[in-house]
DNA sequence: CCTTGACCTGGAGCGCACTCCAGGTTGTTC
DNA sequence: GAACAACCTGGAGTGCGCTCCAGGTCAAGG
């Protein structure tokens, strides 16, 4: 029954920053830009994360590593906080940046060959070790 | 005989925008930064620069957009121009940038594992195109 | 009580790699 | 000879994604 928000145990933002490895000044900048939702508060106003956010916060790292915009990772947040009704558009944004990582990877491999020709032509290193 | 400086056509800074998609205010940065040399001057003053700079605009924006920083790209330069002596140098640069490619290249497989995961998850799109 | 430390807020600051601008010269075209 | 385009210089401005800061609250420990 706890599909969307299991309800085990909740986060201090240090805690969260040990399990993501994105500083609590991130985490913070994360939620004011609507990547986050609105994440829960203890009594005192403390932040407490769930379990679920360790996961998606993995996420959006990696697609922020992978030259997603800010911009994007807020219309895709916005998209799964409105629901099925967007899965259409979800799935297209996805589609759209794996095309942009499919390129990535292109032009990495275009990149290595180009560093591959020149070490290469340094003729004293060709074989063996350097010391 | 021409080892260095092949003396053929001589570029204005125009024909080396249309040749190398590099705008003339990055073209400037760039010689500021050292990442060019000495750029020729014609007897009014302009820029003229050498068939070979095409080639080598060509192999920095190839660093560059793998993530090779300014300061070590100038680095590289630097040692280019001091000639033979720093080869080995160079090398290691080379090498140390592959392997920082060869990891972005691993990450960017990552990320598609989980854009691809993702993706599956959108059953109404999993076999068939949409529209 | 007083300190300590984790947390809060709004807003300023930063580093990088460009990118743009003002103001000026040169050289070609009508 | 006036207009125009391409170029020059030094320096300021920009956009992004954080990152840091001042000033304050709250809870626990000594």
């Amino acid at each position: 029954m706890d599909t969307t928000e299991a309800t085990g145990k909740l986060l201090t933002p240090q805690e969260m920053v040990e399990r993501t490895g994105v500083s609590v000044d991130t985490l913070r900048y994360y939620e004011r830009e609507g990547l986050l939702g609105a994440v829960q508060r203890a009594s005192n106003g403390h932040r407490r994360y769930l379990e679920n956010d360790v996961l998606w916060v993995q996420v959006l790292r990696c697609l922020r590593e992978t030259g997603m915009s800010m911009e994007d990772l807020r219309r895709y947040c916005e998209l799964g906080a409105a629901g099925e009704a967007t899965d259409a558009a979800r799935y297209e944004l996805l589609l759209a940046h794996r095309r942009v990582v499919e390129q990535q990877m292109r032009d990495l491999e275009a990149a290595l060959e180009l560093i591959e020709h020149k070490l290469a032509h340094y003729p004293q290193h060709h074989t063996g070790r350097s010391t």
